[in-house]
DNA sequence: TCTGGGGTCCTAGGACCC
DNA sequence: TCTGGGGTCCTAGGACCC
């Protein structure tokens, strides 16, 4: 029996989940937000119709979304963060081979299923999907992952084909690699869509079809592989186990700029204490810690400065009160006064497993780890318990009154994560 | 006069993804 | 006025070592 995958992905994902708990959304267009009210990151059908492209700045379609009656939405993490655990427990029942590939996309592995049961049992996984949770999904069919995906994108463009492409049946194989452009390849960014019109493809089959050397020498081991995924020898594995991280980030844009130490260091303290809960959920710790901030180029006439600077501990760790202390040391090192700064992140790289990791001399740095791991289990559960930020250090960098913020000024109720927000229905 | 070769590690930058 | 955030992988080139 020849392998197959599929992938699945919601459509219009963030706004789905918007859709699910509020009805008079149906049909209507509707977009969702990034971080700090800034771009449209996910858009319905009826949103693109109206042109509202991918990464669109808000303030630039701000009155077409008005006079058009777009539904605008800022990002809810809290509930795009819940929704996909349901959907997976759908995919879960379908098959036991399972890789959760982004917020919104699985991996299966259908190869036990005989072919010609698969389009059939992709068709009811998409019914299932939309009976339990309210999600819209498509599914793709490949022999490898990159064909998968391929598929899934002609079954989200084709509405025809009732939301499943299987591109492991010849026919619809060779009727599709011909028609699509090779810039719809996964893996293939506007720099190597380039590239491969220089080789003169025009389509998925084209590039499928090039020389193996051709390629290396063009576009490295990356396109090779690519090559060969699309001819359906499989490079990629199914992965069902994430590996661990290898690093950490936390950088938000200020909604108003920031112009003095004592706001940046309240940023920045928060951003710590987010990287410490991140880093103890996966059990992970980290030895150096790097701080920045930097202004906005979209401040033209304005002085520029962009800074980072790398702290180093004396022994790895994820103690909220260590690394607080060790990016306020950050900022302190580098602050200029005379700036507009417009964000500011830390950032860890070389994660290492916290309870393996080398130790620090008694007496030369080392830290007390029991003590401190036991007042970070307290914090987390209150926080957990009572909402991120209910319980933060007493420590320099947090104050009373935040004079820092990120937007989300049009952010829908968190209605899977508060008893107080789920929705009631009344029935006659 | 003749002026090595091969290996590892690290970093920065590019490209891509959602 | 207003332009996101968080990841991964690959390569080239320099530093360093024996």
């Amino acid at each position: 029996m020849s392998r197959a995958y599929t992938l699945s992905d919601g459509n219009s994902f963030y706004c789905s989940c918007e859709r699910v708990f509020d009805a008079r959304l149906a049909r209507t267009p509707v977009i969702v937000l990034s971080n700090n009210d800034g771009c449209a990151i996910a858009r319905t059908p009826e949103a693109k119709a109206l042109g509202i492209r991918m990464g669109e700045p808000f303030f630039k379609i701000r009155d077409l979304c008005k006079s058009q009656g777009v539904r605008v939405y800022s990002s809810n993490y809290a509930l795009y963060g819940d929704m996909p655990a349901r959907v997976n427990t759908v995919y879960r029942g379908f098959s036991p081979r399972i890789e959760i590939y982004s917020i919104d996309e699985s991996f299966l592995d259908l190869s036990d299923v005989r072919e010609a049961d698969r389009v059939t049992l992709c068709r009811d996984m998409r019914e299932t999907v939309r009976a339990w949770t309210g999600i819209p999904t498509c599914v793709g069919i490949g022999a490898t992952k990159t064909l998968a995906k391929l598929a899934n994108h002609v079954a989200k463009k084709v509405p025809e084909l009732g939301g499943v492409c299987d591109l492991t049946d010849p026919v619809q194989y060779d009727h599709w690699m011909a028609r699509i452009p090779p810039e719809d390849i996964w893996g293939v960014g506007p720099p190597n869509a380039r590239k491969l019109e220089a080789l003169g493809c025009e389509s998925v089959a084209d590039v499928r079809d090039l020389d193996t050397r051709a390629v290396r020498k063009a576009m490295t081991v990356v396109g090779e592989r690519l090559v060969q995924e699309l001819r359906g020898m499989a490079c990629l594995d199914l992965e069902e186990v994430a590996p661990t991280r290898k690093g950490c980030a936390v950088t938000r844009s200020f909604s108003d700029r920031v112009e003095n130490l004592a706001t940046m260091e309240q940023a920045v303290a928060t951003h710590a204490a987010r990287l410490g809960e991140k880093l103890r959920a996966g059990g992970l710790g980290t030895d150096h810690v790097t701080v920045f901030f930097h202004t906005s180029e979209h401040d033209r006439d304005r002085p520029q400065r962009s800074v980072s600077s790398v702290v180093t501990l004396p022994e790895a760790s994820n103690d909220t009160l260590v690394l607080v202390k060790a990016c306020l040391h950050g900022v302190r090192k580098t602050w200029r006064d005379g700036y507009r700064y417009s964000k500011a992140g830390v950032v860890t790289t070389d994660l290492v497993p916290l309870a393996a990791s080398q130790r620090a001399f008694p007496g030369l740095g080392q830290l007390d780890r029991d003590h401190g791991a036991a007042l970070m289990g307290a914090l987390d559960a209150c926080n957990r318990r009572f909402g991120r930020g209910s319980v933060v250090p007493g420590s320099a960098g947090f104050a009373p009154e935040r004079e820092w913020s990120t937007k989300f000024d049009m952010r829908s109720p968190r209605y899977t994560t508060r008893v107080e927000k789920v929705p009631v229905v009344m029935a006659a």
